[in-house]
DNA sequence: TAGGCGATGCTCT
DNA sequence: GAGCATCGCCTAG
């Protein structure tokens, strides 16, 4: 996933960005929704692969996740920030700043910057569709870390982000 | 940069 | 009724 570009296309145009950082929620994973079984709300993540799992978090925010195992199995990769490559203007609108670094770090943030909310929950992400996820051009460099915000197995090593990319989230002393 | 806090809509117990 | 895979705004240092 990471150094992947996942683009949004909707009528008021196309946003896309480069994945910087993610978090795996494999099964089996006290932290994940999918450890209780299937529910109506994560149903997404029964899927099968590279389907978007999104949900709405405190009340106010969406978080993006793309499934990760065979249909059946209920695990999803949560994409926590992107650096913005694709419809600058149009996020800047949609995310009431044009502080270029805060467009898209924070998964709720990068949610608001492509507009994506529950209408994409399902979807698939294969190219030429709204929503796309386009591989990585070359080897990246990845670091790891504890996952953020989460109480449950806060301390399995499953945050991923690359190397040195000034759009990480989280504290500077997460990402070294 | 770090820490506190309110907003807000679910699901689960 | 509690607890969240968060964010923006504020204050202190």
């Amino acid at each position: 996933m990471l150094g992947a570009t996942l683009r949004h296309t909707t009528p008021a145009g196309a946003a896309a960005g480069r994945i910087v950082e993610v978090e795996a929620y494999p099964p089996g994973d006290p932290a994940s929704h999918a450890y209780n079984g299937l529910r109506v709300r994560n149903a997404s993540m029964f899927l099968g692969p590279l389907r978007a799992y999104v949900y709405r978090i405190y009340g106010t925010s969406w978080c993006f996740n793309v499934t990760s195992e065979p249909e059946g199995v209920g695990a999803a990769v949560l994409i926590r920030a992107l650096e913005p490559l694709d419809g600058i203007a149009l996020m800047e609108a949609r995310r009431g700043t044009s502080v270029l670094r805060d467009l898209c770090r924070g998964p709720g943030r990068l949610c608001t910057a492509l507009a994506i909310d529950a209408s994409v929950d399902g979807a698939g992400l294969a190219s030429g569709g709204p929503l796309e996820l386009e591989p990585a051009a070359g080897p990246v460099r990845v670091g790891l870390s504890a996952r953020i915000g989460i109480t449950k197995a806060a301390d399995r090593r499953l945050r991923f982000y690359l190397r040195g990319s000034p759009y990480l989230s989280g504290p500077r002393s997460l990402s070294p």
